[in-house]
DNA sequence: ATGGGCCTTCCAATCATGGGAAGGTCAAGG
DNA sequence: CCTTGACCTTCCCATGATTGGAAGGCCCAT
């Protein structure tokens, strides 16, 4: 099996199957003769794991950890849901970040007219924010 | 007022003011004689504008067009109001992607026992994803 | 033996930010 | 006057994960 078989049957592109190996994510795999590298099932495996583990949003440092409790057929499963809910903890700190984001977006946006004329509140957020004034307050 | 007193004044880091003129997003500063940059009121306004808009998420590449409009006293609020809308439409379909990993996860997660056993329904989960074969042999 | 489709490596770009080195400038105090 | 330290300047590099391209080698089929 070479990297564009080993590609399709992950579903991980070729580029990033080199770029995973040169990081020492995964193993080096073997090559031929000719100097193609090879794969085998068992890194196919692997490869679909890291697959899964990015879309849900692990990072390749946490997937390396992850991979390894994998191979560790004595792990504790408490190491493998510590760095879960890790990560867990990251995304909803994230979403709640975005969240906030989005409803004072959302809010400045209902009440801009949005039509040809030039008053709008979301500029007017933008430029005053941080200005001592009404209700924004600003630090020093 | 040099880049020091400017980044105090508008909250945005001196090096990402420099950073800010190289790319374009803001004027190029007035020089002393010295070569350092000084900066007015105005610009101080200018970078406060941009730090606001990056708190609210915005990208860059939209900050300027917002930028562009804030000085054009003859702009269409609707215009403003499509950036701000884009960027709120993008906002959401991330927190969507998110709340679905995190949520995905967290159920992975309670249903791990999350003791020094080694069975672990995260790990069941990242290996047997999409996987419809048999192999069961050691990782290499 | 030629063409097309694979493979290889190396280099660069993304996005926004931070870090550091090497050197010039300014203000204060001895 | 000279030193000291805090500031400024430019330039290069790193991040994280991924994608793109260029230049060259390999394999298979016609």
């Amino acid at each position: 099996m070479n990297i564009g078989e080993a590609a399709k049957a992950s579903g991980v592109n070729a580029k990033l199957i080199r770029y995973y190996e040169s990081i020492g994510l995964i193993p080096e795999a073997g090559r031929t003769a000719a100097g193609y590298r090879v794969y085998t099932a068992q890194e196919v495996r692997i490869l679909r794991f890291v697959k899964r583990a990015r879309t849900l949003g692990f990072s390749i440092e946490r997937i390396q950890a992850l991979v390894g409790l994998w191979r560790d057929k004595h792990r504790a499963s408490a190491e493998v849901k510590r760095i879960a809910l890790e990560h867990v903890d990251e995304l909803e700190a994230k979403i709640a970040e975005m969240r906030a984001m989005a409803d004072t977006l959302r809010e400045l946006a209902d009440a801009c007219h949005g039509d040809d004329r030039p008053d709008c509140p979301i500029l007017r957020d933008l430029e005053e924010a941080g200005t001592a004034c009404c209700g924004h307050g600003h630090p020093a």
